[in-house]
DNA sequence: TATGAATGAGTCTTCATTCAT
DNA sequence: GATGAATGAAGACTCATTCAT
């Protein structure tokens, strides 16, 4: 009763949403480089004027697509915990997880351009940042903060390498890699 | 008291050369978005016409310098695989020389933006491709190929990491790591 | 003692038009090879922008001038063929016609221009077709069709030397032409 | 005996012929507007400094290549003149050697490129009206000069409309509007 | 408020021209 | 002389941004 839309397009927070998801799935494809407000005013369907009303200037837009496919990584985050928890949090369910993950090229691609774009850009590096302790934090149920360290550089490094390569890491490799870090001793100096 | 000469003398070589390079640090410092002929031009200390001679258009520019960087890291991987000759080889020599690595922050960014520009590029994708083979090449004298991929996975996740959080990663967490891979059954199938 | 304001009034269509009118003009005084945005937009009293945004790049706004003069030839043939039929289709009123037409050198030149364009321009080379066709159709109220061609061909003959020699055809050739065209008799083979 | 050349290529007469060749050949088929040093040297097979150290620069050039394709007009109507002789120097003659030179589309473009390149060239229009008058004066042993205008203008038609509708003109239409100028009675007042 | 026309800053690119080698 | 590297002037084009409608 409190809305009485004037017009079907009286609609600022879909707007808003609509040029934000454009955005980030640019920037998932293409990388920031090629980011221009009429690029993303013609993929999200609006008018050029929305994109420069709901942002004052073409940086606040790339950063409101960024944060979108930071939100979208959580997303993806969220969803791996909740499987490796199903699977019962073993090393085979980390390393079945991260294999099907990385099994989705296109996810890891987008995942990887967000990475991509904050190195070169101090404060998506928060994100990013957020992000890789967001990583840690969710695998502390399972494991000791250093393997937790540990298993969050690897998940990092085959999203890179998987992405760059066009395939996926070869999941013995993954697997390997993370039931060997599950297995080792926390004090290195000891014999096996 | 020399007057600075009108024009410069002719170095063909030495041109494309200084060009590169400052198309290479530049990339490495803020990434490929914001590379301009002019900007180029200007670090190289050469007038902008020099920066359309000798490429013919700004992709090339970019690829060239690109090209540069990939050329770099491979000297990185050289002196890191000399080092851990050096060191014998061990498991603890790799970990040493990738903590080593890792301290030196602006090396890490610049690799890193080798890699993140590569995301958004389908010809660097193969340069960042030979460079992850050569990687597990290297260390195959050491370790079996899941192993070699194993590390090399771990040390571009590392390296991604190290560069967006802006500090190494512990290093314990990469001695855990890559002692516990080496130490590995290789045969996963058989574990618990 | 109005300022001139900061920014113009809105007016697409205004603006196109004007942008059009002046590359028209230009291409008639000086052909093709020196038209540039910028002297389009300095005739045009429009800023450099506009005529980047009504035109995707240089080859349409070539075009878009080409077509105006197309137009513009067009009126001229309605106009002669106006006045001959006024005249009563007789070849002297052919012969008249053409001959005041040729005498207007300013307009001989702008016509020669557009015909001059085509030359080396495919597309052009449509409009010049259509060009030659109304006029052979114009013609066919009063002489068959190889007489009508025959006339279209010496009247761009005319056209075309007048222009270079900056003076138009002396009229008896004109008259002479026109009105044995109109008596010879149709078969060819037959003469003699 | 007297020439010694020391090398191959010291050949300036030779150098200079084929640039203007080059040029000459490239404006019959692209026309003068994207005539540059560096593709002329490119077409002539000869460096790039050779086309500025002939020419003092691109106008220049730009007119060595028109001035010879305006003699190789010349050549084509002596050939014509000595064709129609050949054949009698009757209206059937003339008519047929024009319609045998519109046949030939690439001769046609040629020569129509080069009066197009002079009507926005005023030194250019001086050749050009040296070519219509050489093509009066050429016929004025079969006709008077009149008539030998009107035929000039017919020809120049002919070649114009062949050019720009990529088909030759009719014979028939050349013939009959020939063969109707050469029966005409001078003065048109006269009926028939 | 929503829209897209208007504008200019800045980038890419091409070339004529100069001139050292 | 012959050559092509060096250079800057200028043209094409793209876009962020502003702001009238």
């Amino acid at each position: 009763m409190t809305e009485k839309p004037k017009r079907a397009k009286r609609d600022p927070e879909g707007r808003r949403r609509a040029i934000v998801e454009a955005a980030a799935e640019l920037i998932g494809r293409e990388g920031t480089r090629k980011l221009t407000h009429r690029r993303v005013a013609q993929h999200a369907g609006v008018p050029l004027g929305s994109t420069t009303q709901y942002f004052s200037n073409i940086d606040e837009l790339r950063r409101a697509g960024l944060e979108e496919l930071g939100r979208l990584i959580e997303q993806d985050y969220d969803e791996m915990f909740r499987d490796i928890a199903k699977l019962g949090g073993t090393p085979a369910a980390f390393a079945q997880v991260i294999n099907d993950y990385l099994s989705d090229q296109a996810q890891v691609e987008v995942d990887t351009a967000f990475y991509a774009a904050a190195v070169n850009d101090p404060q998506m590096r928060q994100l990013a940042r957020a992000s890789f302790e967001l990583s840690v934090r969710r695998s502390l149920p399972y494991v000791d903060e250093t393997r937790a360290t540990a298993l969050t550089v690897l998940l990092d490094g085959a999203m890179l390498d998987t992405c760059l390569r066009g395939e996926p890491i070869d999941p013995a490799v993954v697997t390997l890699a993370v039931e060997s870090i599950f297995a080792a001793k926390l004090d290195p100096g000891d014999a096996r």
